[in-house]
RNA sequence: GGGCCGCUAGCUCAGCAGGUAGAGCAACGCCCUUUUAAGGCGUGGGUCAAAGGUUCGAAUCCUUUGCGGCUCACCA
């Protein structure tokens, strides 16, 4: 074993490997991801394509060209209202029709699916991953895809064997390869009744009962099942790499027919692996995009940092299910980033391997190039902590940090944001409380505690020039001198700052607000 | 019924192209009588689900079993 030169060991690279193993030297490698727009794209969806992007990265660090694409599947049938969505009698009306005619209710964007991939195509961008998207009902409705409709019709029988393969029901003998929506209802409710055996098809509508004869050449509203457009696109793009959910992997799912599939289409099936789902854990809800509660990438960007993100996903490998937290763990995936961030800029001593697997996982999870200098770091719990003394003013708290150079800034402050959105949505009650106007209402004090909190203000006059350890000692000086237990002067000394009960460490907390924040809180006591 | 994943310290998990068991939290102890919730230092704690196999060597690879979870067989 070789020290030097030995090659990552990071999954993304192992795969980048593997793909240009099994598919050969090639000048160009095409890594495909997709999904159906037909709901809100939610955290789920988003582990399918940051997992084709990190193999992308790796494939271009060995050197090689790659063409990422994106297949948005906005052809689809829209099969279910969502219950987040307004105007839910409306949209009821559209169902069974392609989620590009449903009407986007929220206003913003053209239709239905376009509005689904407009919100997370701008997130995406945010993390660093800018693929080339392709919209499946315009390719479909541009007769792009016409002549591979044609070949699935004339391998119809090959086909429907492959798929009979592992059905409960066998597909009727005249099944065919091609499904349409009614020119007549705008709905999928239609049968396919013949093929000339060249261009045209003749479908029935099975509300009106009316037919039709259409030429795939400039039909509008010819698609493939999705099992067999799945590969009809391997082969139309020339996919080298696709990974796929469980769903899919099953034996009998849809990739295991696709790789049979492909063939008729004259092509091999991608390099491809399994990933596995994703729980969410400390908020409620699920995942699925037809319940309306879901979660989003917007919801997870809220707490973490783009990085951070992109790095829960680089650190964990992609067929094992792990959770995404919004509860304490983000503190400590916090401190996990900052100290894979440390190993990286060499900052932390740690065995070589250990080294260059979080140096790997690092660079994979900027967003887009290793900044040249370490970025300051602020630990999440003490930044939660700052943003509260100064008001959840960031303005305020960067300037108190000293020196933070311009290029380090633009982190910071997303990482000020996160921790704000953190302490609103998800933080435990007893991380929260912000200091007190002076002069505000405080309960009595007995005159022990008056007398001890007119020591502790002496005391943070002079606690600039005093140690850590001094500093504690001359509270629990003031304590004694003034003939109360600490315990209680501990306890005035957050009903006056914090208007609670308990609060941080006292000493540090003191410090941390700093002098000008603390004395004329103090001082009103003082006797 | 098939497929996949998991089972490692009290808890959550890391370690997996084999090379003397790790982290965080929790617990316990110490940091001048002395701590309240962010600090520092330290300690204890695991027959790596079970049994076989390959190997000089297995948490890691192979086989079988058990338990838990997901998924396919309808649509996508």
């Amino acid at each position: 074993m070789k020290k030097e030169n030995s090659p990552s060991v990071h999954w993304a690279d192992i795969h980048a490997r593997n793909i240009i193993r099994s598919k050969g030297d090639k000048a160009q490698y095409v890594c495909a991801s997709g999904i159906t727009p037909s709901g809100t794209v939610h955290i789920g969806n988003f582990r399918e394509i940051i997992s084709v992007e990190l193999v992308v990265r790796a494939l271009r660090d060995l050197g090689r060209d790659v063409r990422f694409i994106y297949s948005w599947d906005d052809f689809d049938v829209f099969r279910k209202v969502p219950k987040n969505m307004p105007e839910q009698e409306l949209l009821q009306s559209y169902l069974r029709k392609p989620i590009t005619v449903v009407p986007d209710t929220t206003g913003t964007s053209e239709n239905y699916a376009r509005a689904n991939e407009e919100r997370i195509e701008r997130q995406l961008h945010i993390v660093g991953i800018d693929p080339e998207y392709i919209y499946q009902a315009r390719q479909y409705q541009a007769g792009t895809y016409a002549q591979s409709i044609r070949t699935a019709l004339e391998h119809r029988e090959e086909i429907r064997a492959c798929l009979n393969k592992h059905r409960r029901e066998p597909l009727p003998e005249s099944w065919m390869p091609v499904s349409v929506f009614s020119s007549f209802t705008g709905r999928d409710a239609t049968e396919v009744i013949s093929w000339d055996g060249q261009w045209g098809i003749t479908y029935r509508c099975l509300e009106t009962g009316k037919e039709e004869t259409l030429d795939m050449r400039s039909a509008k509203w010819v698609k493939l099942p999705w099992r067999i457009d799945w590969p009809m696109r391997w082969a139309f793009e020339g996919v080298d790499f696709e990974p796929a959910g469980k769903d899919h992997h099953s034996e009998g799912g849809s990739f295991d027919t696709a790789k049979e599939i492909v063939k008729v289409f004259g092509s091999d099936a991608p390099y491809t692996f399994q990933y596995d789902f994703i729980r969410i854990k400390g908020k409620g809800g699920k995942i699925s995009s037809s319940s309306g509660e879901v979660v989003s990438l917007t919801d997870v960007l809220e707490i973490y940092q783009p990085e951070i993100v992109r790095y829960l996903f680089a650190g964990t490998r992609p067929n094992t299910e792990f959770a995404v937290s919004f509860d304490l763990d983000v503190l400590k995936i916090y401190e996990d980033y900052d100290k894979c961030e440390r190993i990286y800029y060499g900052d932390e001593e740690v065995g070589e391997k250990r080294r260059q697997k979080e140096s790997r996982i690092y660079e994979l999870s900027q967003v887009s190039s290793v900044p040249e200098d370490k970025p300051y770091q602020v630990p999440f719990r003490h930044l939660c902590n700052l943003l509260q003394i100064h008001s959840r003013d960031i303005d305020s708290v960067i300037s108190s940090l000293g020196v933070v150079e311009k290029h380090q800034e633009e982190r910071l402050r997303t990482r000020c944001a996160c921790a704000l959105n953190w302490l609103d949505l998800y933080a435990p009650e007893e991380f929260t409380f912000s200091l007190r106007e002076p002069g505000s209402s405080v309960p009595e004090f007995p005159n022990e505690i008056l007398k001890a909190l007119g020591q502790l203000c002496h005391v943070a006059e002079r606690m600039d020039d005093l140690s850590d350890s001094e500093l504690s000692e001359e509270i629990y000086a003031a304590a004694h001198a003034s003939g109360c237990e600490p315990k209680d002067l501990f306890a005035a000394s957050y009903q006056v700052l914090i208007g609670k009960e308990r609060g941080p460490r006292l000493a540090g907390f003191m410090r941390t607000c700093g002098r000008e924040k603390v004395i004329p809180l103090l001082r009103s006591y003082a006797q």
